[in-house]
RNA sequence: GCGGGUGUAGCUCAGCUGGUUAGAGUGUCAGAUUGUGGAUCUGAAUGCCGCGGGUUCAAAUCCCGUCACUCGCCCCA
């Protein structure tokens, strides 16, 4: 065959089996959420780009080169979402939603797009679920948050996961440590890479985070002090707060100093969780908290935090750790029928089934038994309904079980009852 | 944006240093079993060898380009 048109770059087809496994996902994801009592918001796709290059921040990566941007025939500057929030707060705002008694708890899912080079577990279009919560700057706030999420993936059965914590302060404190960092490696450049010098400008706190070994080493293997160390009072207080939140909630996790995030709308708390079963993209899931974002936008000061978890990322690491998902075969009965007036009783049949709720398939085309047997085999059919000229003759069905084999007669009256 | 790998049947892949009608397993379809699926056996169908160009008497094989996929870097879910 040769194909006329593929999926565009970075893009997949989710099919039917893995369908099952998304939809299974959300509706567990539903029910956390629904018992954490947040509520769904759904938000457009794309909105003006500013919202986006001021949101997350203009020198950031997304912003400067991942954006799918265009304007439309009105000359309008607009962007297909990246990400979740800068479109929540947006929504927020607009529809006045802090009329609402807080703190507002809100969740959402839907595709991001990011102009990216695909890769294991990237894709240019991927699917997020993800919460925003608006109006408490209560530490107890984070940690559940965080529970949220981690109830979502132990109830889906994942394992070997580790919950990453950070806090990278505050508009009162952070730009010191930056400043500092700023300072400390633009006069310490000659050991870095190439990307390091970048940083050293554009974001120092990166380089705490580089792999390569000479900027660890010019990063003092560890011996420069943390943002720990830079962080104000009410920092400290958040950050140790938070902790003691996790563990009354049970969440085991793992502070990581070198933890940065990509957006720069984040402020105090940041965390991510990771699996290493992905490949060079490790992360499944990430957030923080945003207490300017709100009046960055327009509206009065208001505390938030949020995080989104990747459906494909998920779904992988699911696979990865073999974990079979409690998915449901649905097709309740598959009819077979021999010759023309066994096919009209199969659809008169078909219908009085589908009006109880039963799923039923059978094929419309003339075949031999064998071949119709086989096909309601590789459907996984629960039961077989036979219609053949024994059974029109003395008006009854026959009823096989595919399981183990066994069929009986049975009567309409007693199939459409039972 | 930068590197590495790979494109052969629906799927997984073999085709070595160029040489005749391009193969296997699996799946599909048919039959063995004319009213019975999952096992076994027999048989059949299926390929612009990713695309374009070049080298050559001759290219799936070598070279260049291109596209796609894939694995990394950056960054991120």
């Amino acid at each position: 065959m040769n194909l006329k048109y593929t999926a565009a770059r970075g893009t997949k087809d989710v099919l039917p089996e893995a369908a099952a496994k998304w939809r299974y996902i959300k509706n567990i994801a539903r029910q956390v959420f629904n018992t954490f009592g947040y509520e769904e918001i759904i938000t457009p796709m794309f909105e003006p780009t500013e919202l986006f290059t001021r949101g997350i921040g203009e020198t950031s990566d997304i912003v400067t080169k991942e954006m799918y941007n265009f304007t439309d025939k009105k000359g309008r500057n607009l962007t297909l979402r990246p990400e979740g929030t800068a479109g929540v707060v947006r929504a927020y705002l607009e529809n006045r939603l802090y009329t609402l008694p807080m703190p507002l708890k809100l969740f959402y899912t839907g595709s991001m797009f990011r102009y990216e080079r695909p890769q294991a577990g990237r894709f240019r279009e991927h699917v997020q679920v993800g919460v925003e919560v608006f109006g408490s700057k209560s530490p107890y706030l984070d940690a559940e948050v965080i529970a949220t999420v981690v109830t979502i993936f132990t109830k889906l059965g994942l394992s070997g996961l580790t919950t990453q914590l950070n806090s990278i302060g505050c508009k009162e404190c952070r730009p010191a440590y930056t400043a500092f960092l700023r300072d400390y490696f633009t006069k310490n450049s000659a050991g870095l890479c190439d990307n390091c010098k970048l940083r050293a400008e554009k974001n120092p706190l990166r380089i705490m985070d580089c792999k390569e070994e000479n900027c660890k080493k010019t990063a003092g293997g560890g011996n420069l002090p943390g943002m720990a160390s830079y962080l104000c009072v009410n920092c400290k207080t958040h950050f140790e707060e938070l902790q003691k939140g996790l563990k009354l909630l049970g969440v085991t996790y793992k502070v990581n100093e070198a933890l940065v995030r990509g957006f720069d709308y984040y402020t105090g708390t940041v965390f991510e969780v990771h699996s290493e079963k992905l490949g060079a993209q490790t992360a499944i899931m990430g957030g923080g908290r945003y207490n300017d974002l709100v009046e960055e936008f327009g509206g009065d000061k208001t505390p938030a935090v949020g995080f989104g978890f990747g459906m494909e990322r998920l779904v992988a690491v699911i696979d990865a750790l073999g974990i079979k998902l409690p998915l449901e075969n649905t097709l309740d009965y598959f009819i077979v029928h021999l010759g023309p007036e066994a096919f009209e009783k199969a659809l008169e049949l078909a219908a009085l089934l589908r009006k109880t709720g039963k799923s039923v398939k059978l094929l419309y085309e003339e075949k031999n038994i064998k071949a119709q047997m086989k096909t309601a085999d590789q459907l996984k059919a629960k039961k077989v309904i036979i219609i053949g000229e024994n059974e029109l003759k003395d008006g009854v069905l026959l009823l096989k079980d595919m399981a183990d084999g066994s069929q009986k007669r049975v009567s309409y009256e007693n199939l459409i009852q039972g």
